[in-house]
DNA sequence: TTTGTAAGTCTTAACGTTTTCATGAATGAC
DNA sequence: GTCATTCATGAAAACGTTAAGACTTACAAA
């Protein structure tokens, strides 16, 4: 089977302590000949440590677990990817676990993972939390022991360790763009509302609109699931009003809105202008480059993971609140507001 | 600390053995009293077995890994979702590599694999592999004595396992849809043809090519790189050709294509119609929705995670050679020659 | 000569399980 | 009443490492 350190022991008739000694670079008693001897033999054998067997004794395994909902959505699968690179530069690994947005998969998974004995975890909850769910599954990840990072999202009621983008700046800059555009009836396609990253963007939509002096139209704000379904859902009940802009709270919702529109016979910008949220690359590849907010979610995986590595390094920090701000990314699917558009709205009004 | 076998020894009077025995389903001779009062203690001190250990001992640690190129790209999301899911199933995990076609990466990420002591990987090589590295890799592999699955890409020169969908038939359905159509130029936007994968697409094409009686024209062939950015570069060069049709081997490059082509004016389908491959979520979002080869990838990866763990769990299997059937998913992307555009061709020629 | 110190190495316990084998008690057959 | 068998349980080894501390030997200082 495998070589062991007893091989390279036997082979070199010195003892495994003294292999594991100078191995692990404390071996400053040892002599320079017998470290050549073991690392020729070390080399001539192929040995490489075990690491479960140096993680039982150890307590550390150098890695991390991530918890998210679905691979699959753009959105994560970049997260993922920062969580991932920052991991490999520090000899780390990833084990990812998607819960479909199911709170009893995040109570599974974290169990699991501190099963397996992960020395850290990135957890994204579960969209179908409520308030009493979120506490269960944070009181849980409290009751193992192992360092963790909300990412994404947080959640206001309990005090954890956190790294997100600004929301509320996010939504505030989105909808600054349209009322700057001169829009004044601006429609939402918001995500679950139970959730603190909407509910912030919503409360950024409100400043820009109190900022503009526009009252705040509840008829406008339609309570979406961050999925191309539910813009689409979304956008068809808005129909009803009036409005001469839309702000998607992510590009998914977004491209329904964007195909219903279309499909309608409006013209983006023209006749409708429309924000999305996230910017996943496939939004600038639309026939009407979709204008969006930035979110750097790679670095926010990035972050999160060197992060996470300190604090199995160091001693435990107090409270990490990090918060990396999103930007505007002005495309094709915003303009100025047109005139007459304004007119006949505010004759509606 | 976290409770361990012996905490539930002390607690019950019994020895670690009857608790093991008993947890693991062993203890045939153990009257039920006892078992009750062990699974009692394992609830009062929320008892659960440390895997670290487990595995030591069992040298099994139920998880895979999986190397891919990068996360982000959909299609691998799509496949890592699917393994995932598979795992969970059957209690199993993912550990995530993503070497960013870096062949270096894929060795790198083989032996930590092996260090961790996965039972099984699933490996999509890096693109960068020439026959030499490919070899490399493999061999490598081999040595570990880790069960292993090539997905998505195989490596003909070398019997190993392998899931993968049937990439032959899928670029004979692209362009038989074509040429069923009445076209008979179709340019060819590759990926990088020292791939199967991308070779086999390209023969696909020749086949149905040549059923419909068109000799194959080099000129109408750019070797691409699965990319956005390939696809614009690949059409540019194209467009001095004459053409009236467009096969991008993977939508990515179909939506390089699609934008050149849009933003130098022509009309698609109706100047040229463009068909792509993969059949990303995002190709029905487009403003012409995108004819496309589907292929069922999610399901090559609850496919080849099946198989992996069934190699753990029964006798080795002789050889997998496992190809799934892509089908063509027909939008709007596509359209028959117009009468006046075939002249314009045939006179060219 | 004794004592101390340092160099170089090894013995042993530990990590938390599973598993092989042993042991003692109870039961049943003769 | 003896022996064999079954039942119920436990002791100990093993998995492959690390690490605390012990043990030699050599040499220098007192």
């Amino acid at each position: 089977m495998r070589t062991t350190i007893k091989d390279i022991a036997e082979y070199t008739g010195f003892s495994v302590t003294t292999i594991s000694l100078v191995l692990n670079g404390k071996g400053t008693k040892i002599p320079e000949k017998t470290k050549q001897i073991i690392f020729k033999a070390v080399e001539d054998l192929d040995y490489r440590p075990n690491q479960i067997a140096v993680g039982l004794v150890k307590k550390r395994t150098n890695t991390i677990g991530l918890i998210i909902s679905d691979i699959r959505n753009v959105f994560f699968s970049n997260l993922a990817k920062g969580i991932e690179d920052e991991c490999r530069r520090n000899g780390w690994n990833l084990v990812l676990c998607n819960t479909n947005d199911m709170h009893e998969r995040d109570m599974a998974y974290i169990r699991v993972l501190a099963d397996k004995g992960v020395d850290g975890i990135l957890y994204a909850m579960s969209i179908d939390s409520n308030h009493e769910k979120a506490m269960e599954s944070l009181t849980l990840m409290d009751s193992i022991k192992i360092p963790y990072i909300m990412i994404d999202r947080t959640f206001r009621q309990k005090c954890c360790h956190y790294v997100v983008t600004d929301h509320e700046v996010g939504g505030y800059l989105a909808t600054k763009h349209l009322t700057d555009l001169g829009h004044r009836r601006i429609a939402c396609v918001t995500g679950p509302l139970h959730l603190d990253d909407s509910k912030f963007r919503l409360d950024g939509y409100r400043r820009a609109l109190e900022e503009a002096s526009i009252p705040y139209d509840p008829t406008l704000i339609y309570e979406g699931d961050y999925t191309v379904e539910g813009g689409r859902e979304g956008i068809n009940k808005l129909l009803g009003e009036t409005f001469t802009a839309v702000f998607a709270f992510n590009d998914m919702s977004a491209y329904g809105v964007y195909n219903v529109l279309k499909a309608n016979g409006y013209n983006i910008p023209d006749d409708i202008s429309l924000v999305g949220y996230d910017n996943i690359f496939f939004s600038e590849l639309l026939d009407t480059p979709l204008t969006t907010i930035h979110q750097p979610i790679y670095e926010v995986g990035i972050e999160a993971t060197k992060r996470l590595i300190e604090m199995n390094e160091k001693k435990p920090i107090d409270k990490l609140e990090r918060v990396i701000e999103p930007y505007l990314v002005v495309r094709k699917s915003t303009s100025a507001v047109k005139l007459e558009k304004t007119e006949a709205n505010e004759s509606v009004k």
